[in-house]
DNA sequence: AGCCGAATTCGGAAGAATTCCGAAATCGGT
DNA sequence: ACCGATTTCGGAATTCTTCCGAATTCGGCT
């Protein structure tokens, strides 16, 4: 789920060369919310960004949050998820992956590959149409 | 995509019947609503729906359209999807199914069962979970 | 067919997440 | 260090949805 220090480095310096080959500034505020999701389990909404930031970035706006976290988006160093309440969650993992969710709380965890998802894209292809991407969602309740 | 008008009676029959046996009132309201997702393609939202009823029910509020669709989803006789913008679409299709969504107009589609997709509900349980439902989302475009 | 109480609907206000805006601050090339 | 373009800030605006109290409708009962 979290992952170590040393591959959070490494991240990050992987982050700023994005940041310099997409002709983006290298700003405080894109490298301490870049991090805050390295740092975190992985899904954060920006307002769980914000709060994460705010101790040592008191004046680090909520826009600002919402701003970078587009960009960062669009130049592909983080993902995007729309849960079934309409709210956006933030994903570390940008390779396409599938996810689980925890109906009771929310909880948002990565399924990694197997071959229990298995998705024939080819025939999937409505006609006249190109697949882009396929996503699964596992929706689960925690036993008692 | 379209359902013909026998089978569109034959719903709204069922629809009676459920609404009273789970001791709900039968109201032109609902008897609108719940047909004007029947005759749709589908996949409406809201407003849509509000939209589709308002030549013959020029007074039916769009919160009465809010309110309504909650409860037939409650009782099971619309689901609900939420779209990647957050928005949401009510579902004349109740039984468990798979969505195509075109990438550039934002259409949706029922997929049709078929060996394409193919989930072991039982292996992707995390340990500790009973799994509830699982969803796939196929997103392409349209070739030019 | 009319009455009555509960459920439902209405219209508008409120709420929540996100986006937009103009002004101030920051970054990075020179 | 300077300067111009980019980014950030703080708050207002927007959009979708939910909430609220008052009015209406439904359906069981007589
Ligand atoms: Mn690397
Ligand atoms: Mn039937
Ligand atoms: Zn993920
Ligand atoms: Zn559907």
């Amino acid at each position: 789920m979290k992952l170590n220090a040393h591959e959070i480095e490494h991240r990050l310096a992987d982050f700023n060369e994005l940041l310099r080959a997409k002709g983006l500034k290298v700003t405080q505020q894109r490298l301490v919310i870049f991090r805050a999701l390295q740092e975190s389990h992985g899904h954060l909404t920006a307002e769980q960004v914000h709060g994460a930031v705010a101790k040592d970035n008191p004046t680090l706006s909520l826009s600002t949050v919402y701003a970078t976290l587009e960009t960062l988006v669009e130049i592909g160093a983080l993902a995007e998820i729309t849960m079934d309440d309409g709210k956006k969650l933030f994903d570390r993992t940008t390779s396409a992956h599938h996810h689980f969710v925890d109906i009771d709380t929310g909880a948002v965890s990565d399924l990694e590959d197997s071959d229990a998802i298995k998705l024939d894209l080819k025939s999937l292809a409505r006609k006249g149409y190109v697949i882009e991407k396929a996503r699964v969602t596992v929706y689960g309740r925690a036993k008692k």
